[in-house]
Order: C-alpha cells, then structure tokens, then sequence
RNA sequence: GGUCCUGUGGAGCAGCGUGGAGUGCUCGCCGCCCUGUCAAGGCGGAGGUCGCGGGUUCAAAUCCCGUCAGGACCGCCA
C-alpha cells in the first residue's frame, strides 16, 4: 500500500507517528497562515494540518491526495468532538496531489444523511460521487453485512450455495420475461430467470437437501420504490421439511441480521395469522401491526338497508381517533383519494365529542339518509367513541377490504399513529391456492368467472384439508404458501411444493393446462419429477428490501450499488441503447422461426 | 395503459395563484485578505435561452396545448 494508516482511523494512540495517507479532499479551511484539510477515507476523515507547505493553497475538494506527517494531538479547545479523530490531527510536512478534480455536481463532503436534498437524478448519474458520502455509502456496506450473515447462517446449517443459469427459459411466474436473443439458434431467445424456482426443485430431486443462492431476477414490470426489474433473492429450497423448519430458518436468519445489524432483539417465533384473518383485520396480506386502527365489519349491521350505497356484499370502516375534528376539505382529501385508487368513494360519519366540541352536537357525515335506528346505533357497531370518525367502503369483499387496508395505513400515516421504533414480523399462512383469471374480455359476464390461476405458482402444494377436493372447489382451496411479513413488507414468501404427479395433474387441469402445454412449458420438470422427487418446498427473501430496510430507507435504489431509473434505464451508462443493424442480423433478432 | 407531482446559474429552494426587465435566499465556484478552523471568516466577482416545442398576449418562468426527463401511486408484478 502507499499508505500507512487509514485517515478515519487515526487515534489518541498514534500520536508521534509519521503517518502516510491517501483520500479526498472533503474540505478546506485556507487561513492564509494555517491550512486546515478534511482528508476523507473509506474510514472516515480525519484533519490535516499545513502551517507552511505552499502548495495546499492549490488543492480544492475532491482532489485525490497522498499527505505525510507526524500525527499530532489538538490542544486543549481545538478538539472536535464530532469527530473520531477530533482528539488528534495530522502535520503535514508533504502533500502529493495524485490527481485534480473538476467541482463536483453536488456538495460531497463526508457525513451527509442518506438523501439529503440532492436530486436522484443527479445522484444516479454520478453515483461514483454520490457513493463518497458517508450515508449512500453505509447503505452498501449494510447491504454487504448482510450477505455476510446470511451466508454464516446458510453454512452452519449446512446449505450449498449454487449458482443457477441467467440464460434459461420462461419460469411460471407472471411477470414479464426479459428476453435474450442467441446468435447460434437465430430467432430462439432465452428469458432472464424472474426466480430460479424450476432449477431449485431440481436441485431437490438431485438430493442436494439444502440449496441456497443469492440469485439475481429479473422481472421486465412497471416501478415502484420497493420494485426494480433486475433484484436480489435470497433463495432457499429444502428436502424432507414441513413449514415448521422454514420458519425457524427465517426467524434464525431474522434474530441474527437483526442482532448483528441494529443490536435489536427481535422476539421469536413470529406470530401466525392466516391469510383471512389478515385480510379481514387488516386488509391486507401484508399487515403493518405497528398500529392497530383494525377494521370494522358491518355488513351484518347494514343487512337489508335500503340505503343503497351500502347495499353491497362488504361493508366495512376504519375509526380514526379524533377524526371527529376532520375538516371538510380533509373528508374530501379522502374522496379523492379513494377515487384515486379507483373506489367510488368512501362515506364518512362524525361522532360528536361534548367534551371538546369536535364533530358538532349530532351525528354528520355523507350517510345520515340511512335508516334512523341503523345510524344511532352505527357508532357503538363500529366501536368509535365520541371525538372519532368512522370512514366506510362498501362493495365486492375483496376489494372493498383492500381499500380499506390503503386507508388503515394512510389514516396511521396521517395521525402519527405508526410506532417508528418497533419491529413487528408475523407469517401469512394459508393463502388461496387459486385466483380468477382476471378478464378484461368483453364477452366474459361480469362477475363471471372465466378460470383460475395459481396465486403463488403452479407447483404450490394444497393444504391438507384440500389436497383431495381443490380441483372441485377451486374457490376455497388453501395452499401451504407463507410469506414473512415486517413492519407491512413483504420480505420473503415461499411454499411446500408438490412432489406427486397425480396432485400436479390435478393442478394443471385446474388452470386449464393442457399436458401438451405442460410438457412444452417445463415437460423437463415434470420428467425429472418421475424418478422420486422427495417432499421439498422452500423461500426466498427478496434481498434489496431486507437491505433497503435494515439500512432505514424506503428506496431499494439506495441499497442497489448502480440502480435503475424508473424508465427503467440506467441513468450512468444510458442504457439501453438501439442496436445497429449488424448486431440485429448477427444476433437473429428479426427472424421468425417456425412455431 | 392510467392518475398525480416535479423540472428556475454547479447544488438545494423561493418566485408562478392575480402575466409586466432573470428578481431573491442558502450553499458551491473564481480572486484577494487572513496562523486554530471544524461544511472557518471578511471583501469583491463570475455564472441562468426558467427542461424542450408550439399557442394566447402589447408582454410568458408565470396562462393554454404538446413533448421529454425524473419521482410517487393505480393497473401490472406472487
């Protein structure tokens, strides 16, 4: 190495040492006489100080330096204690400058938050200088600590690690495939994996028992702030299991990211619910348990009204504490965002407050047409206390219950009602194993059901109570699916899979494969499937949300060394670009193979 | 495919509703001064076709239409 120390590393202890550095210029203090230096490197900064070296008045910020100097304690009221190094600084008696730097697009310094205030744009673009900063920079190191655990823990239990193949075919997920063209079979395409769940199931039937990968996918999907088209899975797949040996894997895994990333101790075992009981409590699979704020079911209370809006096969409501005190201009914020999300709308009830005055001195709001009794007895039915609001949604049950799970976390949102600080994990179980095609053909009848998709995937076993009747009573079927949910992200979903050839039929049959579509579509499985497939299922963690959350942002881009913008570019390299046209001959693109 | 927000010297913002000279703030940048600062301080200075195109108007950063880029959300995505 050209240097001797680290500059962040500097201590009490190294005073008297002569000291070769290396960094950045993250500022200067130019006093004409004295010349103080903010050295920054990856360890951090330490102060570097010049009383008569000339050249330092040339140096600017983010100049790439090599200093030597004797390390030197402050004295008494020149210490910094901001700083690590604020005990000591460094004298200088030589500055090499190792290369100049234009200014920089954005300030860069050292200790700037995690997003503070520059522009993505700017920040994606020149993300080699974003990553300088102290913050961005944290985020890939919690994101490396993490990768590190896991591993530790994979190992102790005696997983194997295998890669799998980027250049493979179409899994059975529903996403959108990125597609690959081949030079040597013009017209033929692979697909990037979206997981590599057909090759993991392999794996198990090769009898390797516990696999492990940390597998990039790829999902050619619109964004969002948790969604980008190529992420990070942790995936795993085990033999001879049962959903007990997953989830004490995952709370393990858990405790100990979790331990050695914040020092928090998370309780274990995370609590179970199923998958509707979270929909009807929370309306949502993926429950926030931060806040309780559960919702309200009052279909029965509106049986046989005639009041029509709620004449529908959910009626359900949200109290929101002291929302007695809503202005009309905050009712109409919420109209609007239910329409924004698609609803009709949501109808509102004020319960009066005598003590404070919120909510006037009777009941108000959009449903006072409702019958008298119905409405007098509504606020005891919903459980509101005088002072609150009580907001409704009516229609089909599942997404009425949907819409009032977006405005469960909105209204906690709104009140400050979310506990920032606490942990909260729990497993969804028992999910629908099957779903309607949703249809957007015209000659399919409204409420018609016109097939059935596999929720999770194909080759998610049924629970026990439906593994002989799913294929009769699709509808109600529940499938031996989990997902690992924290503080209302879904951080990882798995599920047994089906390791018998007769219930596998059953299931295609279901969806409407045919076996010449099976075959077709992934026949090398279901072969593989013919030589004593053990019992076997599995989970997979999506890694950039972990990280994303154990480094306290939102935004997986933040825990994503060179991420995508949502146009789904890259905003550094410009990519994707066209193609010329000798790379679309060479690469087959244009030809239309016969099917 | 849809809805909404944003785009103003290098960075972050204000200005836009109710049109009137590129006006302002914080930082950065350049020069000079300065021997104890902590993202130093003082003085001076440079730097902007207000994303782009069109329209309305005597006059557009401001109003209208289109378009591009970025972001959030709905659809989609287990």
């Amino acid at each position: 190495m050209i240097r001797t120390h680290q500059a962040g590393a500097l201590r009490r202890d190294d005073v008297g040492a002569t000291v070769v550095l290396t960094g950045w210029v993250a500022t200067r203090r130019d006093h004409g006489g004295v010349t103080f230096l903010d050295l920054r490197d990856a360890s951090g900064v330490v102060q570097v100080v010049s009383r008569d070296l000339p050249d330092v008045h040339a140096l600017r910020n983010e100049w790439c330096i090599k200093v030597t100097g004797e390390v030197g304690a402050r004295k008494e009221g020149n210490e910094n204690p901001d700083l690590s190094t604020g005990h000591i600084e460094v004298v200088a008696t030589a500055v090499e400058v190792l290369s100049e730097s234009e200014t920089p697009p954005f300030p860069i310094h050292g200790s700037e938050p995690i997003d503070s205030g520059v522009d993505e744009t700017t920040r994606w673009r020149y993300r080699y200088l974003d990553l300088r900063r102290t913050g961005p920079a944290s985020a890939l190191r919690t994101r490396a600590k993490i990768v590190s655990v896991i591993r530790r823990v994979m190992e102790r239990h005696e997983f194997v690690d295998v890669e799998t193949p980027y250049l493979t075919r179409s899994t059975p997920e529903g996403a959108r495939d990125f597609l690959v063209p081949v030079r040597l079979q013009p017209g033929h395409w692979y697909a990037l994996p979206q997981s590599p769940q057909l090759f993991k199931q392999l794996l198990m039937v090769a009898g390797l028992e516990r696999y492990y990968q940390i597998a990039r996918c790829f999902r050619d999907e619109d964004f969002r702030a948790d969604r980008t088209p190529e992420f990070t899975q942790l995936d795993i797949e085990m033999s001879f299991l049962d959903e007990e040996d997953v989830f004490a894997l995952t709370e393990e895994l858990f405790a100990e990211l979790w331990r050695d990333v914040l020092g928090v101790e998370l309780p274990t075992p995370f609590p179970r619910i199923t998958y509707w009981e979270s929909m009807r409590r929370y309306g949502s699979d993926k429950p926030d348990l931060r806040f309780e704020l559960e919702l309200v079911d009052l279909t029965e209370h509106m049986q046989g009204t005639e009041f029509r809006v709620f004449q529908a096969e959910h009626v359900g409501a949200v109290v929101v504490p002291g929302g007695a005190g809503y202005t009309r201009k905050e009712l109409d914020g919420w109209q609007e965002w239910a329409r924004s999300r698609g609803a009709k709308g949501i109808a509102w009830l004020l319960v009066p407050d005598p003590a404070t005055g919120d909510g006037g001195s009777e009941l108000r709001g959009s449903i006072t047409k409702l019958e008298a009794e119905r409405l007098t007895s509504l606020p005891a039915a919903a459980g509101a206390a005088p002072g609150d609001a009580i907001l409704f949604a009516a229609g089909p049950r599942r997404t009425t219950l949907e819409l009032l799970g977006a405005l469960r976390n909105a209204v906690a949102r709104q009140r400050g009602l979310v506990r920032e600080e606490e942990w909260r994990f729990l497993w969804v179980v028992d999910a629908p194993m099957f779903e309607p095609v949703s249809s957007d053909n015209p000659a399919v009848a409204e409420g018609a059901v016109a097939g059935w998709t596999a929720v999770h995937h194909p080759f998610t076993a049924p629970t026990e109570a439906y593994a002989a009747t799913f294929h009769d009573d699709p509808e109600h079927a529940l499938a031996r699916a989990y997902d690992v949910v924290g503080n209302g992200m879904e951080l990882g979903g798995g599920s047994i899979r089906i390791h018998q050839r007769e219930m596998q039929q059953r299931v295609f049959d279901v969806i409407g494969l045919t076996r010449d579509e099976a075959q077709s579509k992934f026949g090398f499985l279901l072969e593989a499937f013919n030589y004593g497939p053990p019992p076997h299922g599995g989970i997979a963690f999506g890694l950039d949300r972990l990280a994303a959350t154990l480094a306290g942002t939102d935004a997986i881009r933040e825990v994503m060394a060179f991420p995508k913008a949502s146009s789904g570019g890259d905003p550094l390299t410009g990519a994707p670009t066209p193609v010329t046209e000798r790379q679309r001959k060479e690469a087959g693109i244009d030809v239309r193979p016969e099917l």
